[in-house]
DNA sequence: GCAAAAGTGTTTCAGCTACACCCATGG
DNA sequence: CCATGGGTGTAGCTGAAACACTTTTGC
């Protein structure tokens, strides 16, 4: 643990706190006292992790006890990282998980949206002593959604926050920050992938029936479709194989199962599935 | 004029460099000398104008004489702005024109992408005494890409550039750095934009022909389309009206001549055109 | 046997494709 | 008057939507 205090000008304070956020990373302790206003602009990145479980759509949250709120999981770019690599770090911390279905969607500079980050104090509090100076400037965060299979996951949270657990999409949760307004952003976005791409692979286990697949569609898109009509189109994209097995243990009628066609799936996710015009 | 020149520790140096930048956009002079290596990551935005003009798409391009190279307009994001309001100021800048169709589509973050900046060099050797190390850091920039109308821009250099001015798509063109891949990604955003957003409004003059937005479409989607059937399912989203001119002083048939609805290309805008499932 | 889920097929209709035909205009 | 582009209509095909019937399974 390292203790550092000085009195710095501006210009210096603003340096001072960039190298902050890395050391901070790091777990080691430094104060700065601020004698001017904000200069830099920090980038950060910000990760909707969706998960499929029990028919709802559910996102990995890290969880604040003492403010009683919700935060997304995210992190900042290293030097020698793109922000892809430094969302795969994100994404290994938190789920385990390497290799991950992973898609930038929006860039979110507001100006406000940084303000009154109610973090600042939980973090203040911690047994770090880093200045709130450094969280109060602003963020630009570059959103990055997920897709992972639920079971697979092992919530992890860092070391901030109290704890790291799925949140279903249907509950009421406050979340810090602009992070509500990530989330719908990031839904929106996976919907309209639906529509020219073949997800589902990240989101299922190897094996599922297709009603599985089609809850899952009907989940993301938030309307029931049709059994009979929805099978016949998705077969049509030749992404599917169909197994000589079953599904045994429900009640009725056992299902077949069925496995992602890989090679055909990868075809799919370069070329689009469908499109006007 | 101003000429700062000192010897400075590797923290310092990042923090002067970034402040440079801002200098540097005032057309004040600075000479750094470095003592280390790299630490910050810098954020700029880099714009993607496109114009139509005698039926081919172009791009607004800076042009370096002395490096026979092409770049994209681009900025840095002050303050107290958005990423959004700093490319509209770009594209004023460089257009003249106010509250433009601008999107962003994709943040560019490799780790060798800033690498080997020609422009350091021809920036090194202007009338500003820079040094080359601010630009050899790595920059994260953001693509926007803005439909324009070709006529209604004045095209303007900055002061770096020697000219600015349109490009086609056609032409082979060398750019600096990624810009062709930032090219390439926005006419592939543009694309599939098409499918779900009506776009022609800002790249078409107020009153044009059923032929002319045709070709438009062709060009974007680089094919041709059935005359009749475009006209069909263009007119059934009902965002345009009908006007009882027509387009004299060509040869053969004068046509009509028809607008945007502006009220329901709005909500076109919002609600999208159409959707698989 | 029965309820519920799963497998398979059919009818219908809208929308897209691919044309044919006529009209207007300038040279 | 003719070459060319523009305006409008229509037959045929395809795919999506809606729906019916049978099969399998656990209880």
């Amino acid at each position: 643990m390292i203790q550092i205090s000085f009195e710095i000008s501006n210009e210096i304070h603003h340096l001072l706190l960039f190298c902050a956020h890395k050391l901070f990373n790091k777990k080691l302790a430094i104060s700065i006292t601020n004698t001017g206003k904000n200069f830099l602009n920090h980038i950060s990145l910000d990760c909707v992790i969706f998960g499929f479980h029990e028919g709802e759509l559910k996102v990995l949250s890290l969880f604040y006890e003492s403010l009683k709120l919700h935060s997304l999981p995210g992190g900042f770019i290293g030097v020698n990282e793109s922000l892809e690599e430094a969302a795969q770090v994100v994404l290994k911390e938190r789920t385990g998980l390497d290799a991950i279905f992973l898609k930038q969607f929006q860039v979110f500079s507001d100006f406000e949206r940084s303000k009154q980050n109610p973090l600042v104090e939980k973090i203040t509090k911690s047994n770090t002593t880093i200045n709130s100076d450094f969280f109060d400037q602003r963020f630009i965060t570059v959103g990055f959604y997920a897709l992972v299979e639920y079971t697979k996951v092992n919530p992890t949270p860092d070391f901030i926050s109290d704890s790291c657990k799925w949140v279903s999409l249907n509950e009421k949760i406050d979340f810090i920050l602009d992070h509500s307004k990530i989330i719908n952003k990031a839904l929106q976005s996976l919907r309209e992938q639906l529509n020219s791409q073949p997800i589902g692979y990240n989101l299922l286990p190897d094996k599922f029936t297709m009603s599985e697949l089609r809850v899952l569609y009907e989940t993301i898109l938030g309307k029931e479709l049709d059994r009979r009509n929805f099978q016949r189109k998705i077969m049509s994209y030749n992404i599917l194989n169909k197994l000589n097995e079953r599904r045994k243990g429900g009640a009725h009628k056992s299902p077949f199962l069925f496995e992602f066609n890989l090679e055909n799936y990868e075809k799919a996710l370069n070329d689009g599935l469908q499109g006007g015009w």
